[in-house]
DNA sequence: CGCATTTTTGATATAGGTCAAGAGGCGTGG
DNA sequence: CCACGCCTCTTGACCTATATCAAAAATGCG
C-alpha cells in the first residue's frame, strides 16, 4: 500500500537556506553567503508522506538530503530476499552520503512519518567541500556519525535477548525530554531487532504488563527508563 | 595472556612511503613528494604480535594506522560488560579514522595475526586533506568503506541461523583466490556472530562432516564456496 | 611431562520461531 | 453512517535452534 508520489509533485518550493530553522545542525551550516551564491541549482525542499520511497538501493542519484523533520528507515536486502532495517534517520540526519564516493544509493529509504527534507546537488557539495573547511569537517562528522550509529545498532540492538534488544530500541527512539515514544509497526520492529513480529508483540505486551511502558493514548507510550536500563544490564 | 609490547619497543624504523609496496592502496597514495616533505613527524612502521593491543577504547590518540599486512579485531563493549567484535581489519584497511573528528579511539584494537602497520600523525592527515584533493577523496572512500562494512556485518553476520552466519563469515574471511581460510578462535567467532563458543564449535564440526569445509593442515581449511552460498540462501 | 587453556561432545533447558486462530482498527462502498 | 473486508496486532499451542551446564578430548606451554 505504498503511496508513491512523483518527483514533480514533490519537489516544489526553493529553500531559504540562509534563514533555515535547522541551519545550525544542517549540512550547510558552515557555508558562507558567497558559497550559497555559487550553488547553481536551487536547494529544494519537500514534504513526503508515510509509505513514500525517497530512493531505492541501486538508483543512480544526484542529491544528498537533510532530514529537517520526520523519520525514515534505511533498508538493506539480504541474498535470500529478506530485509533488514540498518538505520533510522531522524531530524538533522543526512541521507545519501555514499553519492560522494559512488554513483548509486546503497539502501532503500522509506518514509515512516511525514518527513520534510531539503535536497542538495552532490556536485555542489563535493566542490564546496574542497574549498570550505567547515563543510569539509562537517562531512567527516557525518560519516563518523554513520559509522558509530551502525556500531551502536549492532551492539545494542542485535545482541542479547529479545527483551534487551527491545529495551535498547525503546530507549533509542524515545523523546529524551518527555520520556515518551511512538512505536513503529511490529514488522519494522522485527526487522530492526532481527526477531519475528510475534516475539515483538509479545515482548511489548510483557513490558506493558510489568509496567516498563504505559500507553497514554493510542500507540503513544511513556517509558520507565530506569526499568528498561535494568533489563539491558540484567 | 596478552603480550603487550611498549611503544618504545614497537615503533622503530621510519617508513619509506614513496617506495612502499602497498602504496597504491594505502592512505597516502595520492600524496605528492612535496606533501611528503611537509610531514614533520616521520611516518613510522611497526610489527605487532598476536595478542598485542594497538589501542583501547577511550585512549587519546594522535595517530591513524594503515594495516600493511595482518589481522586486527575492533571490539566494542556493551553496558553489561560483554563484548562484541564489530569489524575485522585486514590488508590496506585504515584504523583510527575517528580521530579526524574526536580525540579518542572508539574501539579496542587487538592484534589477531602478526601485523605490520604504518602510523601517520592525525594532524598531518587533516592538514593535507584540505589541500590535496586525492587524499580528500580517499578519506571519503575510507569512511564509506567503514559504513558499508558495518552494514554488511549487520545484515550478513548478525541475521539468520547460526549456520547462515557461519557460512557468511567463512566466505568473508577466506582468501578469494585459493578458496582457503584460517579460522579464528571459537570465542572470537562467537563474538562476531553473537553465538556461544559451543554453537560455533558444533557448527564447524557440522560443516566438516557435511564437506562444506576440509581441514588441510592444522586450522587451515579449504572451503566449498557454492555449498556455503547455498546454506546462506537456503 | 604435566598443567592450563581451548575445543569438542553430550544432556538438558529454554527462548524464540512457527503455525493458527481470534481481536481490534481503518478505509471503502453501499 | 453502517457494514464488510483487509490489515495489523495479539494470543495460544507447539516445536526447534540455540543456550546452558558439565565433562572429556585435544592442544599448547613451561
Amino acid at each position: 500500500m505504498t503511496k508513491r508520489i512523483t518527483i514533480a509533485q514533490a519537489w516544489s518550493g526553493d529553500a531559504d537556506c540562509l534563514n533555515c530553522s535547522v541551519r545550525k545542525s544542517a549540512l550547510f551550516s558552515g557555508l558562507t553567503e558567497d558559497d550559497f551564491e555559487s550553488i547553481h541549482q536551487p536547494v529544494e525542499q519537500v514534504t513526503m508522506p508515510p509509505g513514500a520511497v525517497l530512493y531505492k538501493a541501486g538508483d543512480t542519484g544526484k542529491y544528498l538530503y537533510t532530514l529537517r523533520h520526520g523519520l525514515i528507515k534505511l533498508v538493506r536486502y539480504l541474498p535470500d530476499g529478506s530485509q533488514r532495517i540498518v538505520r533510522l534517520m531522524c531530524d538533522a540526519d543526512v541521507l545519501g552520503l555514499e553519492l560522494l564516493v559512488t554513483p548509486q544509493y546503497e539502501h532503500e529509504a522509506l518514509i515512516l512519518k511525514t518527513t520534510k527534507l531539503c535536497r542538495y546537488p552532490v556536485s555542489d557539495i563535493l566542490r564546496l567541500s574542497h574549498t570550505n573547511p567547515v563543510l569539509h569537517k562537517d562531512l567527516m562528522a557525518r560519516w563518523h556519525k554513520a559509522v558509530t550509529d551502525a556500531d551502536t545498532w549492532l551492539t545494542e540492538l542485535s545482541t542479547g535477548s529479545a527483551k534487551k534488544r527491545m529495551a535498547g530500541l525503546l530507549l533509542q527512539i524515545m523523546d529524551k525530554d518527555s520520556r515518551e515514544c511512538f512505536l513503529l509497526s511490529r514488522e519494522d520492529i522485527g526487522s530492526i531487532l532481527s526477531i519475528t513480529v510475534e516475539t515483538a508483540s509479545r515482548t511489548i505486551s510483557d513490558f506493558k504488563r510489568t509496567g516498563l511502558m504505559k500507553e497514554i493514548t493510542y500507540n503513544h507510550y511513556i517509558l520507565d527508563i530506569e526499568g528498561l536500563k535494568a533489563v539491558i544490564s540484567g
